[in-house]
Order: structure tokens, then sequence, then C-alpha cells
RNA sequence: GCCGACUUAGCUCAGUGGUAGAGCACUCGCUUCACACGCGAUAGGUCAGAAGUUCAAAUCUUCUAGUCGGCACCA
């Protein structure tokens, strides 16, 4: 069989990922074996409104990888997909269409056509993210796909909502919340993020109080207009005398009382606060210590209403700043304006200013849940973050601070608020209408117009979609992949997200919803920032598989040091391009002389092997076993280096070029073996590069038989089922590493006379090796293939060199090296190699002998590294004299 | 304000107490019959700075500088 010259990864990648799929490779069921363990993840949901970006082909590659491993050693394994609904990307995207196509606002054509509409944008648009995993070669069982509006998935969430209620942990209040006057809806603490102005104001406001002033010092003078008292420090004696009075509120002509409170800082601007209870945090806590009145003054669009005054009613919050400036100023009471840097709190996701206003809207009580996340964390260490640092510090003192948490938003897209109201206001909490109806005896009822936030369906993710509906379900799903493994995701959802479902899972079904957390980092732009739409830096995962290949893509990805940031660089998938070209050709060389021969794996075991064979064999051991030992910790960079190296350096570079002139005389033995290192190494690098694996692996004869996997005994062959190798340690073969090593430092000793003299690789000359008997012996054994890779004419052994003045010289540890150059040495240069060499050696002595003679050192530092040391010295003294016998030789 | 991370070869990054590493780029040489997406051989770093702990520090501690992140507060 002869394969192309080149990998052409598209034609891997189009057939192998339906066949997979098709014959349910991707299923736990494929697994045969009744006493197999489970191995599950469940995705972290992608927003239906998205499309793959980098990030996501990071985290899934490394969840393909686990789960790929994890699938050939036999486990029942199961990634489980899905979307989430995305409640405000939705609706803002359908809203758009609306205006666009129609016209029309959601209001003009009603609740349930909008939500129609709703779940229409997502038929069609909402399997962008589903395609492009396929494409990512994601092994996700796509019977289990899930999506957080699904009808098993909303009885799960009102279920939830249900006995939070009950049990006193959901609540409806009054409270000061973070409103986006774009979307107009309620946000939580966590979707609010701040942005720094340094070109912010503060306005020092005078009223007037008994012919003369008191000043107080503002960022939002629009909101003095809801000022409903002023307060000051207790202990402030400027003050101290108008505490109890009445103040002329400017503009309102309401009069307001001057209150002390401990919250006011006497140091701050002038030591006075104006207190505007329904637009302030702090000023609501005022409020509610000096029972002032709540005065709203805004609308849900952030324009002023109309307890804000007939001048400013309809005008937007930023028009009526400067109003009341204005006004000010014409009063005469406008003391000044300085500068000031201020941050302000901005919607995560439209940026707009977010107004602090006070709402009724639906909480979590975080007390309970609170103690469930640090329980689990400070007892349990779950989840065990990868890296551990900084996360699961993070991660604690975030619970340890934790507050309420707002649940409701005022959108439609999303699930309704299973609460319903009666015309006095009572509200009844039920799974279902029929149960509110039953629990409110046949009054007349109106569902809660608000939704859940997402993050709350979202926070449900590790059981709802392994079939819980309510408590007390049992599903053998949840049985069998519950808890899940490890959860894979970036750490902005660390709070939003995982926390939120460790806390629900555990309290809702007793377990833990994953063992493991990996935290990956983030892929910058190749400005070192964040990819984002508006920097225009964003690297398309499509086009990089396009240019690159799937394969390449993400075994880069993988090379990634778990939780770094990187920036990207086409020139590193590179790299990894080129590895798979560099598997490819392996294979091409290897399967060009096969001949008849096919996998064999107790050709490996036969006593006939020769050093080169062991050391393979040896190699290929020590690489699978550092191999597990770096995926059981999640360092999925460390597996990656090994899996280079050992392919290309170890096989490629070595392996295949000592064997070579035996396969290709068609040696049937070395055919067998080498087809047999490949087809391990394949397998080994399956979980990585799944298509280019599959790809070679079904052209390499005798495949499935010989890597059959017991615990998938009718599924059709395919390397993503065949069985990883877990290496032996019994297959390590320290002297045969030891002897392999000598032999390779000869021959680069020779290939380093050959280039640093400028002889050219087509000219061969005699190469003289001098070693002990033993040595002597392992170099006789290897002499044609030291001839083949040296490019030498003659291999002369010997106990002693005995060479022409003429002659090249170097040393290795085990062996002396010389070349005769009759006609092709140039004296001075070999002199400047030689005194380079002995230089260097020197140099690297004198810091051993230096350690050595410290006899603190001899005496404190563990005597296996004293003894190396010394041993190390001798070896350096030996050859330094050999080469300085060399040089002398030379004058 | 509090907490944390990062600073290693020209570039992008590994390396958590014992002789500084990789890939790419650079230099030199190769149409060596798997691969020029290749082969061979070099060169290149007082591991941000300072102090400390230790026989021994890129690695541990403290401080400084720079870069970045999280949280809190902000009249």
């Amino acid at each position: 069989m002869e394969l192309a010259k080149a990998y052409d990864p598209k034609q891997a990648e189009q057939d192998h990922y339906d066949r997979w799929e098709r014959n349910g490779c991707f299923r736990p069921e494929i697994n045969e074996d009744r006493d197999a363990e489970t191995y599950s993840i469940v995705i972290p949901p992608p927003n239906v409104t998205g499309s793959l970006h980098m990030g996501h082909a990071l985290q899934h590659t490394l969840m393909d990888v686990l789960v790929r491993w994890k699938r050939m050693h036999g486990y029942r394994t199961l990634w489980l997909p899905g979307t989430d609904h995305a409640g405000i990307s939705v609706q803002r995207k359908v809203v758009e269409q609306l205006k666009n196509d129609e016209g029309k606002t959601p209001l003009d054509i009603g609740r349930e056509e909008f939500i129609r509409r709703c779940w229409k944008w997502k038929e069609e648009y909402g399997d962008t993210i589903t395609e492009q995993m396929r494409r990512e070669g994601a092994s996700v069982d796509w019977s289990r796909h899930r999506f957080t509006m699904d009808d098993d998935l909303s009885k799960a969430v009102r279920s939830v909502f249900v006995t939070l209620y009950e049990e006193g942990n959901i609540y409806r209040g009054l409270r000061i919340v973070n409103w986006c006057p774009r979307d107009k809806t309620v946000l939580s603490d966590l979707e609010v993020k701040e942005e720094t102005k340094k070109d912010g104001k503060l306005y020092y406001l005078r009223y007037p109080l008994a012919g003369s002033f008191l000043v107080v010092a503002t960022t939002r003078p629009e909101t003095m207009l809801g000022d409903t008292a002023v307060a000051v420090s207790p202990s402030d004696e400027r003050y101290k005398h108008l505490v109890g009075k009445m103040i002329d509120l400017p503009l309102t002509g309401r009069q307001i009382p001057i209150v002390a409170d401990e919250y006011v800082d006497a140091e701050f601007g002038t030591g006075a606060v104006k207190v505007t209870p329904a637009h302030d945090p702090n000023d609501y806590q005022i409020g509610q210590r000096h029972d002032l009145e709540q005065l709203l003054v805004m609308n849900d669009d952030g324009t002023m209403n109309a307890a804000a005054g007939a001048e400013f009613v309809g005008m937007d919050r930023f028009k009526a700043r400067e109003k009341v400036i204005e006004m000010f100023d014409e009063l005469g009471l406008l003391e000044k304006i300085e500068d000031y840097e201020i941050t302000l709190p901005v919607c995560e996701r439209c940026k707009t200013i977010v107004e602090p206003i006070l709402s009724e809207q639906w909480f979590v009580k975080m007390d309970d849940l609170r103690d469930i996340g640090l329980e689990l964390m400070k007892k349990e260490g779950v989840p065990h973050f990868s890296p551990q640092i900084p996360h699961e510090k993070v991660y604690t003192t975030w619970l340890e601070n934790l507050k309420d948490w707002t649940i409701s938003r005022q959108l439609w897209w999303g699930h309704q608020i299973p609460a319903w109201y009666d015309a006095e206001g009572n509200v009844y909490v039920a799974r279902t209408e029929e149960e509110a109806r039953e629990k409110a005896g046949g009054r007349e009822l109106t569902q809660d117009g608000d939704v859940l936030d997402t993050w709350f369906s979202s926070g449900l993710w590790a059981f709802s979609t392994l079939g819980w509906t309510a408590p007390g379900d049992a599903t053998d799903d949840l049985d069998e992949f519950l808890p899940t493994d490890v959860l894979v995701t970036g750490r902005d959802i660390i709070f939003l997200w995982v926390s939120r479902m460790m806390m629900l899972t555990k309290k809702f079904v007793g377990k833990t919803a994953f063992e493991d957390c990996v935290i990956t980092g983030t892929v910058l732009g190749k400005d070192g920032k964040p990819m984002s739409k508006s920097r225009k830096n964003g690297v398309d995962p499509i086009e990089m598989f396009d240019k690159f290949g799937v394969d390449a893509t993400r075994i880069y990805l993988a090379s990634i040091a778990t939780g770094a940031d990187i920036k990207w660089n086409d020139l590193l998938i590179e790299t990894y391009r080129n590895f798979a070209n560099k598997i490819w050709n392996a294979t091409r060389f290897c399967l060009l002389n096969s001949d008849g021969a096919s996998v064999d794996h107790a050709s490996l075991m036969s006593n006939e092997l020769q050093l080169a064979d062991r050391w393979i064999v040896s190699r290929l051991d020590r690489t699978a076993l550092d191999l597990k030992k770096a995926l059981d910790k999640y360092e999925f960079h460390t597996a990656v280096s090994l899996l280079y190296h050992f392919f290309w350096d170890d096989f490629c570079d070595w392996y295949i070029e000592l064997k070579k002139d035996e396969i290709n005389a068609g040696d049937a033995e070395a055919t067998t073996r080498i087809l047999t290192i490949l087809e391990i190494a394949l397998r080994m690098l399956h979980p990585f590069m799944p298509y280019l694996t599959e790809e070679l692996w079904q052209k390499l004869p005798g495949t499935s038989s010989e890597s059959h996997n017991p615990a998938y005994c009718n599924a059709e062959p395919t390397i993503m089922l065949a069985d990883f190798p877990t290496g032996d340690p019994i297959m390590m073969d320290e002297t045969a590493e030891k002897e392999m090593s000598a032999v390779i430092e000869a021959i680069k000793k020779v290939r380093n006379i050959r280039s640093e003299m400028n002889i050219s690789p087509s000219i061969r000359f005699d190469v003289h090796i001098a070693a002990d008997a033993g040595m002597l012996e392992v170099f006789r054994a290897n002499e044609a293939q030291i001839k083949k890779l040296a490019r030498a004419e003659n291999i002369i052994l010997a106990s002693e060199l005995s060479v022409p003045k003429a002659s090249a010289k170097a040393v290795t540890t085990d062996a002396g090296i010389a070349v005769p150059l009759e006609g092709l040495i140039d004296f001075d240069k070999e002199r400047t190699r030689l005194t380079n060499s002995i230089a260097k050696l020197s140099e690297e002595k004198e810091r051993l002998d230096g350690q050595l003679a410290n006899e603190n050192f001899v005496t404190r530092a563990p005597a296996e590294k004293v003894e190396a040391l010394r041993e190390r010295s001798g070896e350096l003294d030996d050859q330094i004299t050999t080469l300085r016998a060399n040089l002398e030789s030379l004058s």
C-alpha cells in the first residue's frame, strides 16, 4: 500500500466522524462490559446564540482527550452535550429581528407569539455550535443532547424553585437591584462589570437651611430629585446641632430631614450626604435605619418619572443630570464641580450604565447553599481545581462572602416563574398552574410575568440532563453518571456556574456534581488581549481547522499549559501540522515496506530483539507510563510533549533510521516490529489526534485483532475503541537505554566532526572507536547502523585508538572516537574544535569540583547526589585528558 | 483598598531545591531512495531587580518595579 506524499486532513476528517456516530461509538451503551467503571463529563452548555470560538475549541479538546482516553481504557464513557437558552441574548436577537423585518416591538405581537418566534429562532440558528462540534471530532453522545428549556429540564427548574420557596430559601422582596435600562431587566451582581471613567465629576450642591446652606457632594445629581434625607456623621461636631432639623430640597419644594448615621464618613467630601433610598444601596440601608420615604424618580428605561417633577418627566437620566446642574447654577446653589475618577457599573452584555433602583424581585437566599458549598470544599476538597492555585482560594473566598442571588429577569424568553397571584396579590408557588389553582381555592390567578435567570437552569445541568425532574427521582443515568468525573471550563464562570452547580446538585441529589474541575486559561489574540469582536483580534477555530487540520489545532490547544493564558500564534499550530505530516510519513514509510507483515504484539516479546528494539520498547513503555501520570493530573501539555518527542525524536529520528536498512531489505521481523511500535504509538496519540490516527490505523494490517478491547466486543474495528497502551514497568530496560545512548552519542560526535570540518555528506570516511570490551561488543553489534547514520566507510573497533596524526578526534562517555582525514583535515580548525570542547568540559568540571570541595555540600547533600557528581567529575577528567592528548598530538 | 497571577533564548512558551529546555526564527551544510510540513550541525539566556533561607534557589521567603486578572468600595 502506498500513501500520498503528504497528509491531507480534510479527507480524513470527512469520513470518520459520521461512521463513529452511526456506529454508536460515542454512546456509553457501546461498552458491553457489565462491570466497567463509568466515566462522565457534562459539557458546559454553550449559548444557543453563539458560534464556536477558541475558548470552546480549547475546552472541547481537553474534554474529548479525557473522554477518548478513558473510553479506550474500557470505561463506560459519557460525554453529554447540550445548549443553554441564553435568556437575554436570544431575546435581544429576536427583538432586533422583529424590528428590522416587521418594524414591530414584542409588545405589538404579544408574549405568546414572541416566545414562538424565539423557539423558531432557536430551531433555525441554535445548532451552529452543535454542527461545529462534529467538525472538532467531539465524541459526545448526541442521543443525550439536552437544551435548558427541554420539558424535563423545565420540570426540574420548577421543582427546584418550588422546593426552595417552600423552605424559605426563595423569597420575593423590594430591594435595590442592578437595573439595565436598555434591556429593561434586573441583573445579578455577577452580570455587572465595572468601567473606570477618568473624566467623572463630583458635583457639590447647596441645600438651603435657615438662611445658609448645607453642601452635599454627588456623582449623580439627578438622583437628588429622589432625596428623602441628608445624613451626617453622628460624631461630626460641625453638624451636630442640625440633626433632626428639616432642610429645603431645591427644585422639589419638599423639605427633608437631617439624620445622623454611622455610614457617613465625616472626612470625605463635605461630611454631609444626600440620601436617595430608592436609587442607591447604601442610601437604602440608611433609609431603613431612619424609616425614610423611598421615592422612586425613574422609569424602567432610565427616564425620569412624574415623581421627579413636571420639568423632568420623560427626560433621560443623563439629560436630567445636566438640567439639574443648570437649574442649581441658576439658583446660585451650585457650589462647585470637581474632576473625579469614578468606576461605573455597566451591564456585562450591552455596556449600558446600570442604574441601582428599588424594585420587587425574586431572590435565592444563599445561606444554606453557601454552607453546602463550603462544606464540600473544606471537608471533601471538592471540586478539586486544576490548577489548584489560585482557583481554590478565590472560590472559597467568594463563597464565604456570598450575597443573595437575584433570579428574576424581566424577559419573556426563559423559564417563567412558577408563581401565581390572585386579585388580592396573594402568591401561590406551584409546579403547575393546576396545582396553584388548587392552592388558591379556585380564585382567578395570573402568573408572574418574569422569567428566571438562565444560570438558574444551568445550575441544575449536572443532574437535570441525566433525567432528574423532581426530588426523589431516580434514573439509571443519574445512578451511573453522577457524580460526573470532571468539569472543564473557563475561569469566567466559576462563580456564575461552577459554584451554583456544585451547591444545587449536592442539595437536590445528595451527590457532588463533579470531583475535579479543570479551569482553562484564556486564548488571547495576537495583541495579547482577550479575543473579542470589538477588538477584531479573534481567530476563528474553523478557519484554523481548514488551514492546518482539526488534529493539528487540537493537539496545539492541548499543548498549552493547563490554566495558562496564551497569545495566539499561527506558527505554533504549524508545528503540529508538521507533526501530523511526520506521523503520516512515518506510517507511509512503514507501509511502503510492509510486504505482507502485520501488527503483532508478540513480536516485541521475542528473545531475539536487537538493541534498538529493546531500546524503543523501553522508551515506548516509559512514555506510556509518564503519559498516564500526566493525564491523571490533567497536565495535557506534558502529555503532548511526551508524545511529540517520543514519536519524532525516538521513533522517527532514531528507530526508523536505525532499522531502515533491514526494512528496505525486506526483513520480515524488523518490519513486523516497526509496524507494531507504530500501531501502539498511534493508539497513544488518538485522543489528541483522532482523525489522523484513525485514518492511519485503518490502513495498518492486523490492527483490529491485535488491539481489540474486550469491552467493545461487537463494535466495528476502530482505533477509538481499541485498547489504550498503559505501559509496563517490566518492559523498561535501563541497560538498553544506556547502551543505546552510547551508540547515539558516538554517531553524534562523528556527525559533529563532519559538520565542523565542512566535509560534504557525500564523502565517506573511516571511523575508529575505542572502548572497553563490554562497550566494544555493543558497538560491534550495531556496526551497520553506526556506519549508516555516521555515513562511514568502515567502522574500526579497538581497545586503543591507533590512527594517523591527520585525524579528527572526539570523546564520549564510553568511547574515544577518531576519524582519519588525510587531505581533508584543516589542522587549525581541528585545534579550535578540540580547544572549545576542552574549554566546555573544563568549565563544567571546575563547577563540579568547586561543589565537591565544599565540605558542607559533601556532608549535607544526599549521598547519591554527591556520588553522582563524583562520577561525572571523573568522567570529565578522563575526557579532558584524552582531548588534551589529542590536541598535543596535532602539534 | 483587599486577594491573586505573571515577568525564563529574537518570538511564543515549558520547567515548584541539585549541571538552564522546546517549537519557531537566525547561522552553516544537505535534491541521504517516509517526510523540504524534511535531514544533519551550531549559535543564542548573570531565569525582571534587591535582600534572605539553604551545602545548593529560575524554583522557597520578603521587598521593589512592570504587566494582567478577580473582589470590594466609591457622597
